[in-house]
DNA sequence: AGTGATATATATCATTTTGATATAGAAACA
DNA sequence: TGTTTCTATATCAAAATGATATATATCACT
């Protein structure tokens, strides 16, 4: 599964732009699923030559033109096809686990720093987690308030996880670099 | 920070080739960091053309050459520095997620097969998790020690949230479903 | 003795993604 | 008045992905 996969599964729910894609990613889908102007562009091109979207120019006054693309029936069928033979993944690629388990080679002061840096981003999702569930008036699909209520329930561990152990990782570390002095 | 740091990071402990470098990366930091031969031989070939890691090549009798990479000291000046300045970042791509926000658009077999499948790969991966714990006789790095218990924690609380909700999810689908197929 | 599966080991490659940047007028704000 | 933010599209070098090719060796089965 792809960008271009998503942006067929955006298009069922209403006609958008590719600006506008990016958004609703950022807003809805930005615990699991991340994706910049450079694969959603080149994407929307990509589906429209393949029928899969078409896209309407619209005049605008004072801005430039913004491209709506909207899921053709062809669009839907090929959506439901790829949801259908995607194998269910779920991909972490974590820059701060590594720099935890590199921890020995940077000073005490620096791995407090970057845990607590992790923590507040997390305290951050947390917020716009459950940000989106005070708006959900029922507005929300079953799927979406499922993947929210999953967001909210891993962010949460993971949080908790730093805040409760960084303090042990650092102790250890600084123990063990007076006894590698003493033994120098 | 990419592939090369990382490569600079696992030849801190000992010597290694391409081969092992992706063995390594499979059985300790398969939860929070994926590179393939893709990333790992062009990376090497970078650090050896900048003087970060030198490379020896072992002839073997019954096997092709081993290349043997090293860490230089420049390398690790390098690798220090890297991680100084690495904000720490945390990206998730996870297509079962997306798979769950359109489930609407699936059978509701198709999607207890997903959840299932989903709780299946982790509880792989707990097992393998709970390996590494058993193994360890004080000889796993405390940052390590560190990851491995927030793989644990993590991947434990995403499989009790799916196994918990899935058949909520499930149920709310099908209902709408019937709601709908009577309106028309 | 042969078959298939797995392990060691390096390497390539088309396709995708990343992350940053360019362009440009409008609105909001200080 | 100047600065930042918002709307909107687009490009691009660098990096990563995921699969595949190439060889040899070993190991378990039949």
């Amino acid at each position: 599964m792809d960008v271009k996969t998503l942006c067929l599964g955006v298009l069922t729910e209403r006609d958008l732009t590719g600006y506008e894609i990016k958004r609703h990613f950022e807003e809805a889908f930005c615990h699991f699923f991340v994706a910049g102007y450079g694969s959603i562009y080149p994407a929307l091109a990509d589906l429209t030559r393949r029928g899969l979207v078409s896209c309407t120019s619209v005049l605008q006054e004072k801005r430039p033109d913004k491209k709506v693309y909207s899921l053709t029936p062809a669009g839907r069928e090929a959506l439901i096809g790829e949801l259908m033979s995607t194998p269910p993944r779920h991909k972490v690629r974590s820059e701060f686990l590594v720099l935890m388990v590199f921890a020995h080679l940077l000073p005490a002061a620096k791995i407090a720093q970057i845990a607590d840096e992790m923590v507040a981003q997390w305290d951050e999702l947390l917020a716009s987690i459950d940000g989106c569930v005070a708006e959900d008036d029922g507005c929300l699909s079953p799927g979406m308030r499922f993947a929210v209520g999953y967001g909210r329930a891993v962010t949460g561990a993971a949080r908790a996880y730093v805040a409760d152990n960084k303090d042990r990782l650092i102790e250890t570390i600084e123990k063990e670099a007076v006894a590698k002095d003493a033994a120098d």
